[in-house]
DNA sequence: AATGAGACCAACCGCACGCGT
DNA sequence: GACGCGTGCGGTTGGTCTCAT
């Protein structure tokens, strides 16, 4: 016996929405909230639809902000990293990508950025050096991950071209990791991030730099199975299913913590389909610093409307001992300036050439 | 002008999860 | 701990549009 199911089938008008209805679920969840309940909106709002189908409507079309049209070459490079780095994960993608929704990036990779990579990838992956036996071999987020580029790579194979364009796709950073850079020869790592020596750090960018294969985000692994990320942009509430739950109109405001911003943590391993969507540790902390202004809040302003602050500098810890960055923002635009991507280092407790580090990029 | 193929994209669907009871 | 409900997610479907023949 199945669940359920969320409304009544018979009763519910399903295809287009009409000009109408958009104007109707508009105007009540502006006057009146979600209220916390999709399923009862409909009804309260006079529409003879699936309250999935509102939610659906009102985070892909309705709402604020929200970007349709033309993706511009920095999106296609942040999704091309993203997908690279995470796969299909759409709705943390589109979280990267303010105002798009996972609907769109979804629909845009599958019918459009695929085909436009095809022929476009500079590397290939099977040819890599050790660090690709090691993912092969396990389960492991970065594994997948790894999976999801190969898997691409398969399917573009046949257009493959060595005349490639030098145009970075983003598919570059995965395989440029190398294994002792992620992993740190120790799987009992108490520190949540991988951990990477000053030295390691400066001739690996700068011999990859030579080469062209900066790419413009990267990955690293972390305690658990934790496959953490970065980037410059404010989080945005993108989810065609609103998983940034920051998005919050007329009396609806709800928090989520650690939700937001362009850093997020995702525990990969403890899910039935080998990963979690947005369930985050309880003891992982992302923090961010605007300046003078630490928060550890979301972008939003509970209304939707995202903030203009750009995290200039991103913060982590293990939830115990969350420090901030010794940079200020001269030193951080410095080192930003100095390369496509920089990696800091905040954990004033080691030394400088082994410091708990993460990437930063920049573009 | 008619038609068929392919591209595009809005919407649907089922599953998994968190939370409250 | 079990259960039900609401929600979020990613995969898939199907309607519409565009273009070639």
């Amino acid at each position: 016996m199945g669940r359920a199911p969320c409304c009544d089938k018979a009763n519910v008008k399903k295809g287009p929405w009409s000009p109408e209805e958009d104007a109707k679920l508009k105007e009540f969840i502006e006057k009146f909230g979600t209220g916390g309940n999709w399923i009862a909106l409909p009804q309260k709002a006079g529409l003879k639809r699936c309250g999935k189908s509102c939610r659906l409507r009102w985070l892909n079309y309705l709402r604020p902000n929200i970007k349709h049209g033309e993706f511009s070459d920095d999106e296609d490079r942040i999704i091309c990293s993203l997908y690279a780095s995470i796969g299909s994960r759409w709705s943390i993608i589109a979280a990267q990508l303010p105002g798009r929704t996972d609907n769109d990036i979804k629909n845009y990779w599958n019918t459009k950025l695929k085909k436009k990579l095809m022929g476009m990838i500079p590397l290939d992956p099977r040819k890599l050096p050790p660090f690709s036996n090691s993912l092969h071999t396990t389960s492991s987020p970065q594994s997948q991950a790894f999976s999801s580029l190969s898997q691409l790579y398969n399917d573009c194979s046949p257009y493959y071209s060595t005349s490639a364009k030098s145009c970075l796709t983003g598919f570059e950073s995965f395989p440029s990791v190398q294994p002792n850079l992620l992993f740190n020869g120790n799987n009992n790592n108490v520190n949540p991030m991988a951990t990477i020596t000053t030295a390691n750090h400066h001739s690996y960018l700068q011999g990859h730099n030579q080469e062209g294969l900066i790419s413009p985000m990267q990955f690293y692994p972390g305690k658990d199975n934790m496959l953490i990320f970065g980037g410059t942009d404010q989080a945005s509430c993108s989810s065609s299913d609103g998983s940034c739950s920051q998005i919050s109109y007329g009396k609806e405001i709800k928090q989520e913590h650690m939700n937001g911003g362009s850093l997020q943590g995702y525990n990969l391993s403890n899910s039935t389909n080998g990963y979690d969507h947005h369930h985050h540790q309880e003891n992982q902390k992302f923090m961010v610093d605007y300046g003078n202004q630490i928060s550890s809040t979301t972008w939003g302003d509970g209304r939707g409307n995202d903030h203009d602050q750009k995290p200039s500098v991103v913060l982590c810890g293990n939830g115990t001992s969350t420090t901030q960055l010794q940079y200020d923002l001269e030193e951080v635009k410095q080192l930003i300036s100095s390369s496509n991507m920089s990696l800091f280092f905040n954990d004033e407790n080691k030394t400088h050439e082994s410091r708990e580090a993460m990437y930063y990029y920049n573009y």
